[in-house]
DNA sequence: CAAATTTGACCTGC
DNA sequence: GCAGGTCAAATTTG
């Protein structure tokens, strides 16, 4: 991963690249907060309410996102090129947790080979309890649990629980931060090859006036939905970790949008389906990537309704090879290649550096462009 | 009674 | 040898 596609973030113009373009970012972000009226602005339009503070909620984390991946970006520059690491740890939260587990990381995709391996961090409400676990939508069985050298709290150990009855490999581990009990780092290992992923990618898209007419702010939904759960996604801040791969495609293009290509990808290997149009809405009007179906009716996670955010999709695909890349985003178009947007990945930046092109699994070769760039595959 | 969870032992990579 | 990851028997739960 180091060689190859750009040098594992150790090229110098993609990363002066990515840090003009994430300055960029930071600084459209800033301006949408500081043109955003205060909350007892009554006069203004979105002064008051629930969107404006849904709003406020989201340029803040926008704002907040941006200066943790430059700093990121910037930690990578200075360490010559070394893998990106989680932005959390270069923001101070949960860092010891994230620090043991940047060195099990390490180690750990070389203990288990082949299968591409990544992280999301889970909010659970304030005001769950403390059994509470992240529910992904996926159904999980527990086959072990492990103190962690490092963290205060137990590593468990879950593998899918059509493991045995559909040959299903995906397995995950769950472990609490320190820093804040609220979130969990959850790391994936496989995708679903079940039936949960099937259903997954074959459920219908809610229905467009789900996210304008929920409160995202306050009250998770009781029911999935899978624009909230992008909304939420976005509120509570992003981290792309791509642990030794080529840099990512820069993840911002365009007057103000943005993207995350490679959790993008990274979820399409947990199940999700990237055709699905919850997801393709919202990555396109500036979201991330989220599940965009939770309706698995097999689901039997410990987590109750009411559960949702993912707060981030640091990608690590495990053994830092293009191949598993287009592994990995092979799984993400698996499930209705027809479907799938191939204008996302143009509206990631591809377009821009074509290094990245060929990891695609697919002659990327977008049929239209609504941005007027262009690349020949 | 079947399925899920717990937990100590064992395996693997560094 | 250490620590993370997995196995599998025992136990719990519905």
């Amino acid at each position: 991963m180091q060689d190859g596609a750009g040098g594992g973030g150790g090229d110098g113009n993609s990363m002066h690249l990515l840090l003009s373009i994430l300055a960029d970012g930071e600084e459209q972000a800033r301006r949408l907060l500081g043109e955003l009226p205060p909350a007892d602005d009554e006069g203004q339009l979105l002064g008051r309410g629930p969107a404006a503070e849904c709003c406020r909620g989201v340029a803040r984390q926008l704002l907040c996102t941006f200066r943790k991946a430059i700093a990121v970006a910037k930690a990578i520059e200075a360490a010559g090129g070394d893998s990106p690491r989680s932005a959390d740890e270069g923001a101070g939260a949960g860092r010891d947790a994230a620090q043991a587990q940047e060195r099990q990381g390490q180690g750990v995709c070389k203990r288990r080979k082949g299968l591409p391996r990544w992280t999301e961090k889970f909010r659970i409400p304030d005001d769950a309890n403390l059994e509470y676990t992240p529910d992904d939508g996926f159904s999980w069985r527990k086959y072990g649990q492990k103190d962690i050298l490092g963290a205060k709290f137990p590593r468990g150990y879950y593998r899918c629980t059509y493991r045995n009855a559909q040959g299903c490999a995906a397995t995950r581990q769950v472990q609490r931060s320190d820093a804040d009990l609220a979130v969990f780092d959850v790391t994936y290992q496989g995708a679903h090859t079940c039936l949960q992923a099937q259903r997954r990618s074959a459920a219908p898209p809610p229905p467009p006036a789900a996210v304008a007419a929920h409160d995202v702010q306050r009250s998770p939904p009781a029911l999935p939905d899978p624009d909230m759960q992008l909304l939420e996604n976005f509120r509570n801040g992003l981290k792309v970790e791509t642990d030794g791969l080529p840099p990512p495609p820069p993840p911002f293009h365009g007057h103000g949008t943005t993207a995350f290509s490679f959790a993008y990808a990274a979820a399409g290997a947990a199940g999700y389906s990237p055709a699905e149009s919850g997801g393709q809405r919202l990555l396109q009007g500036g979201g991330c990537f989220a599940p965009a179906s939770f309706s698995s009716p097999a689901a039997t996670t410990s987590a109750g309704p009411g559960y949702f955010a993912v707060s981030a999709a640091h990608c690590t695909l495990g053994t830092h090879d293009s191949p598993e890349l287009a592994e990995v985003v092979s799984a993400a178009t698996a499930s209705d290649p027809a479907g799938f947007d191939y204008s996302l990945y143009q509206y990631h930046g591809l377009q821009q550096h074509d290094q990245y092109a060929h990891l695609l699994p697919f002659p990327f070769d977008p049929p239209s462009s609504s941005h007027g760039q262009h690349r020949d595959a």
